[in-house]
DNA sequence: AAGTGGTCTAGACCACTCT
DNA sequence: GAGTGGTCTAGACCACTTC
């Protein structure tokens, strides 16, 4: 006999196949970074051809339960304990504990946080950003782009702007590491008090850029999230654009009930 | 001669023809709505065979520009406007003034929402089901199943599910349709008052299901959301999975300052 | 019945990794 | 060099749509 899966179904095969793998996934005959069986030993046990086993690995890439690299084999994702950012990461008693939100986070995760400081300066506002801080398009914004990362694999990249206004009178700004509680403690030291963050959120696959910056294989999701922050005086004196790969991380929201 | 892509280049044949049907596209050489040529005419047109046709094929659908139709054949996708979700959507006045959620989110986008139930009745509460609705595993709960349409595509799929000793006393749940404002007016009227829903997000790639019911392809990005609405009294009443094809939904929030 | 896409085969050759 | 996945062929048969 060639293997344990139903002959007739009316399933197609490789489906069979795929779920039959995921199943020895789920229960732990594939331990996660195991390698999953080749496609010659898998034509071999389930008896079909070889474009058949691949349309089935191809199936469990989708999930997102194996990754493939060429020339060494297919191996079981370790499902990556997600972070997640919930509304509680903004709060003012994490800031005045010296925490910026991405440490409160990360640190309820059990996971170790690392930033890398890309690029910080003066750039011109690019026609959406300059949009959402209500400055004229190519106006000079200073522009703070960074690279985070857990437990050492990069996972996320962001890139915050604020108008020249605000920020030229807070030197923190324009190092590489702001001080403790991030750029919004700074911020609210100097004035600007906020009343609210607005966050949309989109998903789609990434782009070759983003999939090198956050060493992805092509066609894996991403979130980008954009987040403006909005003081009492109405005014928004950053907004935050963010790649985030997409198995790494759950959003977590609460809205009130209102009339 | 075959074609017009270069014979040389490195690049796979698969990935040069879906290049140039892509270019094709955007040009408007191929207009929106209008039919990619059929499997047999690509490949005479590209000399290639049918497994190299269908790669190509499959990479534009997963990009999102075409849908496969089985007998039919590959159609070029007219770009929806996409729906926006925002914290806006379950405010009471909306359910007051007959509105469920869904109309009152996609009418501001100018997108004439339909909805096709595809199922009400008990079912044996899943693991994290039960754990949300804080029922015993496999308990009985009130399941309603429901696919959303945005100018007649598929963009949606929900399950809410409601504790079986909340739902037995509203029989409008039970009905395709239960009545102006939503299944959330109706747990209103019966006491359940509202104080917070909470939602977390996931975005991943579309399973083969879901592939199927939302007419994606394997490959496509979807966001998965869950709602948990909360009473005053602090009690889940209901909850609510949702599948959303990503490429079709800008989810929006605000999150007010806190200290 | 003719045309379409969906699945599958049994090979071939190539590119990459590891030893 | 042996083993892996990646691409591709030239067919076959099936399921669905249209006429």
């Amino acid at each position: 006999m060639t293997s344990a899966v139903g002959a007739k179904s009316g399933k197609p095969r490789y489906l069979q196949i795929a779920d039959d793998i995921e199943q020895q996934i789920k229960t732990g005959a594939l331990a996660p970074a195991s390698e999953v069986p080749s496609e010659a030993q898998l034509m071999d046990r389930y008896g079909v051809s070889s474009g058949t086993v691949r349309k089935a690995i191809a199936e469990l890439r989708a999930a997102g339960l194996v990754e493939t690299h060429q020339g060494k084999g297919s191996f079981v994702k370790s499902r990556p304990p997600v972070t997640r950012k919930s509304s509680d990461r903004f709060r003012r008693s994490h800031r005045r504990a010296g925490k910026a939100a991405y440490i409160a986070e990360t640190e309820q995760a059990g996971v170790k946080p690392t930033v890398r400081v890309l690029s910080v300066g003066p750039v011109a506002a690019p026609a959406e950003i300059a949009d959402r801080l209500a400055v004229t398009e190519g106006a000079k914004v200073l522009a703070r782009r960074r690279l985070y990362f857990s437990d050492g694999t990069p996972t996320e990249e962001a890139t915050s702007y604020l108008p020249w206004d605000v920020a030229r009178d807070i030197p923190e700004l324009f190092e590489d590491n702001p001080g403790g509680g991030g750029i919004y403690a700074r911020l609210e030291e100097h004035g600007h008090e906020f009343a609210e963050y607005t966050e949309t959120i989109r998903a789609r696959l990434a782009t070759k850029q983003e999939a090198t910056a956050l060493s992805l294989s092509p066609g894996s999701p991403v979130i980008h999230l954009t987040r403006n922050a909005v003081t009492d005086a109405g005014r928004v004196v950053e907004v935050c654009d963010t790649i985030m790969a997409a198995d790494q991380f759950v959003l977590d929201y609460r809205i009130p009930a209102t009339d």
